[in-house]
DNA sequence: TTGTTTGCAAAAAGTTTGCATAATC
DNA sequence: GATTATGCAAACTTTTTGCAAACAA
């Protein structure tokens, strides 16, 4: 029962990688969407609780959201400087968690699994000319942001 | 090259479980030992740059520390009720990354894995009664806090 | 109409920073 | 005496909430 939270189900499953609620924001301003920051919010919230959406915490503890794929729950590899993610087989840590739930007695146990690295195009580029900002590393000195590849 | 850096230091060994930084700070005045709470934030990050706490954030992103064992690097089960934090073998998980990254050719590749449950004790009470608040699930109508097993 | 959603602004909460004071080497 | 750490208060960031106006069934 909506229609900007169908705006931004749909903003939001034309990016490919991570974006916080603020940048998703942004993106439907941009796009002539005018939307409320606080609606963007509980939007999220309601798709996060629904399972609609996987959420990690970059660096600094910003949330940032991507559409969930329907094949369920998944842990992503994400690049630490431009921030594109790539889901990851998680079998083997799907069973490691099982088996210390058991071991250990204890009882719902859930896993966070979040892998960060320098994904090829930006550790290769030998001279750092053209490589974008990183974000998900502690800014230095003037990170004035970073590239997002995000077909609105 | 401190003083209140060692007390900082001396408290957080004295929790054998994740506290925050103002719980920190609370436990340190408690004691007679007064301290700012940018001091106590500056110290924790010292600490966390030169790896000598794991840190971890609860579901408010709340930073959460603990003093690092000595033989390094280590990943938690930790009790989303009562706050108790069990150190686990990851040797699994750490293999796990390792193969990801050469995999999709990634470099640097980080991990971060949280495991949260409840604890023996606090999912064996049948009735609710003397189980501390939880603090690691959003907090439903009053959550006044929750109780702390830390030896100051 | 009746209940829910939106949007704005204000509030919360955790963390960082500016700057004067105090401690350290 | 020069450099660094401390502490307080103010700033900053992200997220949530109060409440009136707009929307929907």
């Amino acid at each position: 029962m909506t229609r900007q939270r169908r705006a931004v189900l749909r903003t939001l499953a034309g990016c490919q990688d991570f974006v916080s609620a603020q940048e998703l924001r942004a993106l439907m301003v941009a796009d002539a969407h005018s939307i409320g920051l606080a609606t963007v919010y509980r939007a999220l919230r309601g798709l996060e609780a629904e399972g609609g959406v996987d959420v990690v915490r970059d660096e600094s503890g910003e949330r940032l959201y991507r559409r969930r794929p329907a094949d369920g729950h998944r842990h992503y590899l994400i690049c630490r400087c431009c921030g594109s993610s790539l889901p990851v087989d998680s079998e083997v840590v799907e069973q490691w968690a099982d088996r210390i739930a058991a071991d250990t007695g204890f009882a719902a146990v859930k896993h966070r699994v979040e892998l960060t690295g320098l994904c090829t195009d930006c550790h290769t580029t030998e001279d750092q000319e053209g490589v974008p900002p990183c974000r998900w590393e502690p800014a230095h000195e003037d990170s004035p942001g970073r590239a997002r590849s995000c077909a609105s």
